[in-house]
DNA sequence: CGTGTTTGTTATTTGGCGTAACACTTCTAA
DNA sequence: TTAGAAGTGTTACGCCAAATAACAAACACG
């Protein structure tokens, strides 16, 4: 048996002295597989590298995974909620009536874990890996939607405290306001919170492909003939930009 | 002899009927390569397909291509040089006075260039293919900043036209400026030209980031759930925000 | 027309993915 | 305690693609 799903019946009873071991290889292949990842810094890695680092033979691995796109889609999945976890910790440090604040927290923390872990950031947000095919509606989505809900809670939690001006992007004539509304409702709202106006929707993806591109710029080394300090200046400084573009209030000085 | 520099001695004569023919297979194994990459939606290719589509058998191509990653580099040279076409096109179509009109020119076909050709925009600016390495301070490069100047052109046509107010990006106490100024002169400056202010130069990356920011995330369909009308008008509002950010004025109503 | 170069071929090596068949260990139940 | 089932590993193998070697045909040019 192969498929992790099922692990006996709907009950989870204590983990059996075998389901623990089984756990820790499963375990252990996936961080071998991320440390030949950011060793080589692609996305590709050989099933036979992972087993010879591990002391093992390679077909050995197939009991734990059914091919290379099943291994991928765990650390797809993995990724998606390492970033999210990535972008939680530090926003939650932040007092929440400091919402400038913790969006600069999510921005930069958005930025270092893509700058650390480049692989894993192309494995998620960038072109899929040669020859991977994802499972349709599968767990990826679900973890997608997962790590972009820490960035819709941080403005739901804005506007909830009524802390959230209008923001200052164009929208001519209330265009983009009623295609949002018409066509993409319940994709707007966060999970379990009524609806975000839409006019700060469209600010919060204004926020995120800017976060984005600086930060897919950064992690695949087109911003290295700038010196580091200047880097973090002009990050911030942009960041500051858009969040107030976006009707944040200005970050609190820590 | 495979290398196709020296093509004999410094002079450049008519090309000789082999010397045309080697040049049209060339081409037409770097365009078999694109369809197949755009195919697949993904920068694999395998040499057998590219042959057997040509009517060939898989050696052959190595009289033109020593490995997969001179294909690869050619083919990077090209997509840098076409996406600065893509770019530079639709920018000149615009007047000169309407600086504003020709960064909204740009950062559109920016978009549509890495929509309608992921692939191609993930081999430059994603993550490097599976086994791929770049030459060296190769020509990768220098196509990269070609590229990279027809945006920077776009800004030092409007300073030197006097129609670029100060951006509106804060810079507490100039660090960014000093820090530009004195490590990378050289990089700030567009080729053949005077300096830009920091502060300008500092706005154009905030302006590029946020148009790749867009840019990728659509190339890699994380926006697929919202239509597109929606995107196209969010799209346009961001990139006069960040354009009115950076000092262009409000783009000339066509 | 003969010689050397270019461009193609087939045959072969190398290396990774994935499967098959088999061996050893561990858990479970009579 | 012990037989059998389930789980985990092994070696042997088939398949496919990259890259090289050795060879054959077409072409350019004296």
């Amino acid at each position: 048996m192969v498929d992790p799903t099922e692990p006996g019946d709907g009950q989870d009873r204590a983990p059996s002295r075998r389901e623990r071991a089984r756990a820790a290889t499963i375990d252990e292949i996936k961080r071998t597989a991320l440390g030949l990842m950011r060793e080589q810094g692609t996305t590709d890695f050989r099933f036979s590298d992972i087993a010879r680092l591990m002391g093992m033979t390679a077909p050995a691995l197939y009991r734990y995974f059914a091919d290379r796109d099943e291994l991928l889609t765990a650390l797809i999945v993995d990724a998606y909620d390492e970033l999210g976890n990535a972008v939680a910790g530090p926003r939650d440090e932040i007092p929440v009536d400091d919402p400038g604040g913790r969006f600069v927290a999510v921005a930069e923390s958005y930025r270092r874990w893509a700058r650390e872990e480049p692989g894993r950031f192309a494995l998620i947000l960038g072109l899929p890996v040669p020859g991977y095919h994802a499972p349709e509606e599968g767990p990826t989505t679900e973890a997608a939607q997962r790590a972009m809900a820490q960035l819709k809670a941080l403005f739901y939690e804005a506007a909830q405290a009524g802390m959230l001006r209008p923001p200052r992007l164009p929208d001519d004539g209330g265009v983009i306001g009623r295609l949002l509304t018409e066509h993409a409702e319940e994709k707007v709202s966060p999970i379990d919170g009524p609806p975000i106006p839409a006019e700060t929707f469209q600010a919060m993806l204004h926020c995120w492909a800017c976060v984005h591109g600086f930060a897919s710029l950064e992690a695949y080394g087109h911003l290295d003939w700038l010196p580091m300090e200047a880097r973090d200046a002009i990050f911030t400084s942009s960041m500051r930009l858009v969040a107030d573009a976006a009707g944040l209030p200005a970050p609190r000085p820590a």
